[in-house]
RNA sequence: GCCCCCAUCGUCUAGGGGACCAGGACGUGGCCCUUUCAAGGCCAAGACUGGGGUUCGAAUCCCCAUGGGGGCACCA
């Protein structure tokens, strides 16, 4: 019988037992607003947020501007809108405060000031004055000598004397970095992964302080954490080989390390690199794979399907469900069901979801959806003409775009007649299709009312009594009054249309037929 | 190069030593329905990366290999 040794499984039975901690759960979203808000961000935003709202938590957003150079602007309303846009509200942060304020890193940095003075007076860091033109050079020797990478502790080993001359010669200007023990080994505990150890000789003296006095993420974040309280932190993957130096952090400050989850990435469809904005990407069908989130919006996808997609990817519901609303979802998301590894994205998935949820949608609400995608591609229907044509396109679009496809010629100022050539179905020459459309017309003339039903009651005889094929005659209605091969079914749109617009179309395609005989 | 993480159908996943000749979903193929396109219904093909252990028994635990991913900034 051998002995039972430490697995993973001892780890879940661990972490479910523990899970409900004594400690309030609250936990953070900490993005920086230096650009677009990526899918990958809104992930580990939603992940957070639900087991926030799982745990009858706390949920804070707080907003990491403390890179000066890369600061966006535009960046920090496209998150919260973007938040927003996906149902994600925050219990603290922008435009709603909190006790654990202020919640923009720009306008905490004395605290961190602070904080890096006192690690240097508890000899936990230590002030460097290298020059970037220094570290840069440092960097080329050790590729040249195949040396691992990293800072060489130049001025952590300085003398007094020496410390002194240098601040004096760069001016007063210096970073501040850790002070890392040289040996042994640091443990840092993932709630998904376990333990992860890692040699101290191959962690860096990283820099705390930035010389133009803002902090970088590592002291940032620990401080703020400690401060605002957070007891669960849940960020991405990426973040795993820093995780022993904030471990060292919180040491060297005497501060408890909270809980910690890193978060599997989103890999890029292909399986191939993490999903980026740089690297663009395109499916088997040469669409580009979205990546932003408001490129997601402006391709025509739902929050409801996006949300629900997204919990599908590195996280499952269980019971073989793929479909559920956010409620379910918290009444159930926990971190144990959390995937570490990477996925790629399914995006034809979402595209499935997003169809299902559109046609699962009120008619009214997927109009006021549709409404201003068609006011983008240039279309300026009321809300009735939306309304009417919603039944056209809501059990055959997957994304609300695919709309203007469909109907879009039904709001268009001009109507441009397809070429005689497409009017000829199957099996068909032009008298003949020439032929079933003066008899079409003729009985859609005569109808008392013009709705889907009456037509088809008239249409339908019609065919047969031509010795058609109901597609045939239809076929070549669809082009004479849509001029597309592709529409929504024939009556339906007719009668949308409207008679007279209708008729004067099929009165074209006929005099169009005379011309190529 | 060094460190770390991960590994079930093409893809997203279920799976926690026996209930697994591995379940669901997307996608794909076929059939039905049909007025083009969809939607819907039915059916089908399709995976435990490899090798060693541990065990009566391994997709499941351990080790190694391989593959993939992440990181190695005065960015987060």
């Amino acid at each position: 019988m051998a002995l039972p040794h430490l697995t993973a499984s001892h780890f879940k039975e661990q972490r479910i037992v523990n899970e409900p901690s004594a400690m309030p759960v609250r936990v953070r979203f900490a993005p920086s607003p230096t650009g677009p808000f990526h899918i990958g961000g809104a992930r580990t935003a939603l992940f957070t947020w639900l087991f926030a709202r799982r745990h009858g938590g706390t949920f804070i957003l707080r907003i990491e501007d403390t890179d000066r150079k890369r600061y966006d602007p535009e960046a920090l309303r496209l998150l919260l809108d973007g938040l927003r846009w996906l149902g994600i509200d925050w219990d603290e942060g922008p435009e709603v405060g909190g006790e654990f304020g202020p919640y923009f890193q720009s306008e905490r940095t004395e605290l961190y000031r602070q904080w890096a003075d006192w690690l240097i007076e508890h000899d936990k860091a230590y002030r460097c004055y290298c020059t970037p033109e220094r570290l840069a050079e440092v960097r080329e020797r050790q590729k040249t000598n195949r040396e691992s990478l990293g800072y060489d502790r130049h001025c952590r080993n300085l003398t007094p004397a020496e410390r002194d001359q240098q601040h004096a010669e760069t001016g007063g200007h210096y970073v501040v970095r850790l002070k890392m023990p040289l040996d042994g080994e640091t443990t840092v505990h993932d709630i998904l992964r376990g333990d992860i150890t890692f040699d101290n000789r191959q962690l860096q003296d990283l820099v705390l302080l930035k010389s133009d006095g803002f902090p970088t993420y590592h002291l940032a974040n620990v401080i703020d954490d400690h401060f605002m309280q957070v007891s669960h932190i849940m960020r991405a993957e990426e973040w795993i080989s820093t995780a022993p130096v904030h471990k060292h952090l919180y040491d060297a400050f005497g501060w408890p390390t909270p809980k910690i989850a890193h978060l599997p990435v989103i890999l890029s469809p292909s399986g191939k690199g993490k999903l980026s904005k740089r690297s663009v990407a395109f499916t088997d069908g040469g669409r580009k794979v979205p990546v932003l989130l408001h490129e997601f919006v402006e391709a025509g996808y739902v929050p409801e399907a996006l949300v629900n997609f997204l919990t599908n990817v590195g996280w499952s519901f269980g019971d073989d469900r793929e479909v559920f609303t956010v409620q379910e979802t918290i009444e159930r998301f926990d971190l144990d069901r959390v995937n570490p590894a990477g996925s790629a994205f399914p995006l034809e998935k979402l595209d499935w979801l997003n169809g299902l949820y559109i046609r699962d949608m009120a008619p009214d609400k997927l109009a006021a959806l549709l409404k201003p995608v068609f006011e983008h591609a240039g279309y300026t229907p009321s809300d009735d003409q939306v309304l009417a044509v919603v039944p056209l396109v809501q059990p055959r679009i997957k994304t609300l775009n695919e709309a203007i496809d469909f109907v879009g010629f039904i709001f268009a100022d001009t109507f441009t007649p397809a070429p005689p050539e497409d009017l000829i179905q199957k099996k068909m020459d032009a008298a003949g299709t020439k032929a079933a459309l003066e008899q079409a017309l003729a009985a859609l003339e005569g109808l008392p009312d013009f709705d889907a039903a009456t037509q088809e009651a008239a249409l339908r005889p019609l065919a047969k009594e031509l010795g058609l094929n109901p597609g045939q005659l239809f076929g070549a209605l669809r082009v004479a009054t849509t001029a597309q091969q592709v529409a929504p079914p024939l009556f339906e749109t007719m009668a949308v249309l409207g008679r007279d617009t209708s008729l004067a179309r099929i009165r074209g395609a006929i005099a169009s037929l005379d011309h190529t005989g």
